[in-house]
DNA sequence: TTATAGGTTATGATATATAATAACTGTCTC
DNA sequence: GAGACAGTTATTATATATCATAACCTATAA
């Protein structure tokens, strides 16, 4: 895994994560909605899972928004500092 | 696999196809590029394979765009009919 | 203290994406 | 005809995404 690769999946996780909590979901409630178990999702939003296609449409599908909105480039406030 | 998530594999594979044939490259050239082999790269132009994220970054940084590209409406021509 | 909610980490089993090879379509050119 | 080029289909092997469970942390609240 380049550094390249890391980053990215880090960039797509905190995408879904922002987007998730944007929309007013915890990662149970999603995880409920598409019968996923929540390690795998947090393992996602932390960029520690190449995640496939069809999961992303799975969760962009829940928190109500469009896969593309996983790719762009996440609002860049630290979570705490 | 519902028939939706049938119909989103074959629009992101369609996607693919559709700007790597436009930045003037063949399956064979990108498979080169990032070291796929040519069935791999058919099958997921095709749909049929259910591609990850790392996947999707290695194609769009060979042909030359976003991974974001990837999940938009593809240019609804038919191929011949 | 105890309990709950939200999230993380570690781990093992199973399903499947990817790697790889071979054989097969056309299509085009010689 | 033969040869090359672009793409597809079938298949097996290997790597890994997903499924699933248990244990942990940090708040917040009773």
């Amino acid at each position: 895994m380049t550094t390249q690769e890391n980053r990215f999946l880090k960039k797509v996780g905190k995408n879904i994560a922002q987007h998730r909590r944007k929309a007013g979901f915890s990662q149970l409630d999603i995880c409920a909605e598409i019968k996923m178990e929540k390690p795998n999702l947090s393992a996602i939003e932390n960029g520690r899972q190449n995640i496939t296609a069809l999961t992303m449409l799975k969760i962009a599908d829940a928190i109500g928004v469009d896969v593309k909105d996983f790719f762009g480039s996440p609002s860049s406030s630290k979570k705490h500092e």
